[in-house]
DNA sequence: CGGTTATATTTGCTCAAGCAGTCGTTGGGC
DNA sequence: GCCCAACGACTGCTTGAGCAAATATAACCG
């Protein structure tokens, strides 16, 4: 439905210009839609995926987070900064989650200002019960979805979008990381 | 590391090497969090630029899809429907926009037990001087950082993510949408 | 050292949102 | 007309999240 070059015409102004009919119904309103929607409904099927396995979106995100941190762990503030969660948020989300037994906190030997969170043996066998539904979903709802060129310029235009709006919240997750990897299996021997 | 090669002993090929550093690192998890984190950094924006207004996302949201229905007005029911929340959800949001002058309740004359939320005249004069600077950020970090036919096939890869995935509204209400023009945003996660 | 500032986490408070239940209303079947 | 299921809006309750203050520790600087 190409509803923004219906006509394949050079112009001077914009791409959107004939199609605004009615203030609100501005078409770059509706490309926001879509990009929102798009989101609220792959949200609301990993949601119900999750749910059976008695995980939220944020506990899965937490937990999905530390799992690929060196040690399964990361200190409270640097997993704040990976995920869409205040400092506070994490806290209770950890308490949460520490009491259902997938998480524990562990004192850092370094700065006793610092904890880690640290994904237990439990939270393990919990994650690796609930992702493989998960990369089906993704793959059903999402990435199945497009074929290859399509897919590659999704997420090629969403990188862009993600690049220059994001405010920053991934700041510490690709790049090198030059923290000494604390103790591997410590997960195993403290609970 | 030191858990894996704590000796320089060559090792047997376990069914879990190549998986403990990748699994977490799936291209499909990518994928998801490119969407995600698009989303999250255009609702901050978003977000940011609608308060300097007095608004919040989902006032915005429940303004505009007023102001774009005939005579300004929906049905509380079909506001919700429109919407990401459900009709408590309406019932609340509506209380606080008519505390602030910005909507106003009106009897349904055929249905007693159906009201209208309308946008007053404050309203509407809110959302005017609101649009514009929204529009701008629509385009400063969302529209504008595609040449034309990139974001031409990112939404056409939105929409059909959209289609699939899109759960027809969101609480309660499953039915098909016919409605042609899709939305505009809201519902931060919101999850 | 001693004091000041910065950092890490937790806690109190508030608020927005959903669910489930309530109340009044509607409309169909008889 | 009467009954009862369906519907629309609202309310009580709970939950999850953020902000700001509190607490503890670290780092720095004289």
């Amino acid at each position: 439905m190409s509803k923004y070059n219906r006509n394949n015409i050079p112009r001077v102004k914009h791409w959107y210009d004939e199609q605004v009919t009615n203030v609100f119904d501005d078409p770059r309103i509706t490309a926001v839609g879509l990009l929102f929607e798009a989101h609220a409904g792959l949200s609301a099927r990993f949601t119900a995926q999750l749910e059976e396995h008695g995980l939220s979106a944020v506990e899965f995100e937490v937990i999905t987070r530390l799992a690929r941190s060196p040690g399964n762990q990361l200190r409270m503030t640097d997993l704040a900064a990976q995920t869409s969660l205040s400092t506070s948020g994490v806290t209770r989300v950890v308490d949460r989650m520490e009491r259902d037994g997938l998480l524990t906190r562990r004192a850092c030997p370094t700065d006793r200002r610092s904890s880690y969170a640290v994904v237990t043996a439990a939270g393990m066998q919990r994650l690796n019960e609930t992702l493989p539904g998960h990369l089906q979903m993704i793959e059903q709802w999402f990435t199945g979805q497009l074929d290859p060129e399509a897919l590659t310029a999704l997420l090629d235009g969403l990188r862009r979008v993600r690049d220059a709006a994001h405010p920053c919240a991934t700041a510490g997750s690709d790049d090198a990381d030059p923290e000494q990897t604390p103790d591997v299996d410590g997960a195993a021997r403290r609970q």
